[in-house]
RNA sequence: GGUGGAUUCGUCUAACGGUUAGGACACAAGAUUCUCAAUCUUGCAAUAGGGGUUCGAUUCCCCUAUCCACUACCA
């Protein structure tokens, strides 16, 4: 075996990318890269039935966009290929009759769910394990359908220094007679998998914590080929919040899953690269956000937790949000654009303002249309809003200012922002006021909202000359139509 | 049921026998700002329970509880 480093990621192309694989497909590449070592990319399509068209891509498109670059795979090949398993079928029966001549493994003719002799725990009662010589011949050339089990020892323990969850021994009595090579002659998962992580000198074999249980049936295969066994890093399982607070794996009842539908959304891949790292991993210092490069540089074993994590939208939003502020301006500009769905409109021109408002104030592009509906309409609101403590505003001093600002605005010719913020300072002086005091009743006149991304200077320039002095008016009528129905 | 695993603030986590149990998210308060956000300051909040071992246990051992995974001719 070489001294690379060798992981690999071998997912199943059965539809999108699941947060938690790709989580694993994570570590495995920071370990990788960790070391210096290679990232092999491989396919488990050995169960046709569950096979979705396209999942291929998906996988491709996901590990490319997440910045997981592979040095072997399928599409572009490496010297322990082919990588696809359905391609590798041949394989997997040579090996398994090995094992059969070697007394570790046995023809079985059981029907698929033929149990009648079984016991009550479940599992497979080992009926054809000890089936005469001559009647598996015969059997076998009267062409009667068959599958290939393991013959687990009966006795004895199976054990292993796992690099996160340390020694795990187990009863081998405890084990199953599992099948390797399927009736329609493809091997099982299990099989195929150390096979494979054998045959491409993997050297750490990373993966979920669902097969801790599962892994000394692997050991007993190598132990019985008489290979070497791999080094064993096995992740802590994802949970995600269900709606009533308890907590599950996560699927998609609680909300997004998949890579894709996260990207979709407008979360950054860098964002939820980092994210997730931080699920099952911590670093040695206390730093939160991370570039890749970062990652894989501060990236260790002994940081890798044993205990489920549970899947945070609003950390995964912060930690975002901080990789959409760090974003070069620029590329903010192109790739949020469609988000905004402002095309065609009068927004279009004043995007690069408007994104300049928005990219410290978000956390994922999605947010976007939300926080400025109120620039395409005005929404009803509570006059309530003109009063405001710290700023000294009430309705009747707003109904003032807005006058004040109506008059100074209309004869402003130069709708520019440093005109408009020239103006109002001027204004604010006139009247004896700060900024903020003659600028809260105009922000809320053009908005109807407490909160905006933006002052009153930055929604003026956005909304225009027209609308600005439209919506201030409006307010004035509103605050007056109030009050009369007071005096009632 | 059997087997394996896990258990520190609500959440992500630090501590590898000795700390006033630290940081982050969220939440709250304050500073700042033309509002909000960002930033800074402060506050709130945890070792599942019970036994040991030890001068001393979050940390080591045992029991209990709870949760999770596996127990397929799925991967």
């Amino acid at each position: 075996m070489s001294d690379t480093v060798r992981t690999r990621f071998a997912p199943s192309p059965t539809g999108y990318m699941h947060i938690g694989n790709l989580r694993t497909a994570l570590f495995a590449y920071l370990f990788a890269k960790s070391k210096n070592g290679k990232f092999i990319l491989r396919i488990e399509d050995t169960d046709q039935g569950r096979y979705v068209e396209g999942s291929v891509d998906v996988i491709y498109d996901t590990l490319r966009t997440a910045g997981l670059v592979h040095d072997e795979g399928p599409d572009i090949g490496g010297d322990y290929g082919p990588y696809t398993q359905s391609e590798r079928k041949d394989l997997y029966r040579k090996y398994a009759l090995e094992l059969v001549e070697k007394g570790a493994a046995y023809y079985c003719f059981c029907q698929k769910g033929d149990k009648e002799s079984e016991s009550l725990e479940g599992g497979y009662d080992r009926h054809c394990r000890n089936l005469p010589q001559e009647e598996v011949q015969a059997r076998l050339a009267s062409g009667e359908p068959y599958v290939i089990r393991q013959r687990i020892p009966l006795e004895g323990t199976t054990s292993w220094n796992d690099l996160v969850y340390g020694e795990i021994s187990v009863e081998n009595s405890t084990l199953d007679d599992q099948v390797l090579l399927k009736s329609d002659g493809m091997p099982t998962y299990n099989f195929a998998n150390v096979v494979d992580d054998h045959l491409m000198e993997i050297t750490h074999i990373i993966r979920g914590s669902e097969y801790l249980s599962s892994n000394p049936k692997y050991l007993l295969l190598y132990q019985a080929f008489g290979w070497e066994t791999p080094r064993y890093i096995h992740l802590p399982i994802i949970n995600g919040r269900n709606a009533d607070g308890s907590v599950s794996k996560l699927s998609k009842r609680h909300g997004a899953v998949s890579f894709q539908a996260l990207v979709e959304q407008g979360y950054l891949p860098s964002g939820i690269v980092n994210y997730i790292a931080l699920l099952g991993w911590s670093p040695k210092s206390e730093q939160e956000i991370f570039t890749m490069d970062e990652l894989i540089s501060q990236f260790s074993v002994e940081g890798v937790h044993k205990s489920p994590a549970v899947f945070d939208y609003q950390k995964l939003g912060w930690v975002n949000g901080l990789h959409i502020t760090a974003q070069d301006p620029a590329v903010f500009l192109r790739d949020a654009f469609p988000y905004a769905r402002i095309e065609g409109t009068f927004l279009e021109a004043k995007w690069p303002k408007l994104a300049s408002l928005l990219q410290s104030r978000i956390t994922k592009y999605s947010d976007i249309p939300e926080k400025i509906a109120f620039l395409f309409q005005l929404p009803e609101y509570s006059l309530d809003l003109y009063t405001h403590k710290k700023n000294k505003s009430t309705p009747e001093s707003s109904t003032a200012i807005l006058h004040k600002a109506i008059t100074t605005l209309s004869a402003l010719e130069d709708w520019s922002e440093e005109s408009l913020l020239a103006a109002m300072t001027a204004l604010a002086g006139e009247c004896g006021l700060k900024l903020g005091p003659l600028t809260w009743p105009v922000r809320i006149a053009l908005s109807g909202l407490t909160a905006t991304p933006g002052g009153a200077i930055d929604i003026l320039y956005l909304l225009g000359k027209e609308e600005s002095l439209k919506r201030l008016s409006h307010g004035i009528q509103l605050i007056s139509k109030e009050n009369l129905v007071d005096e009632k």
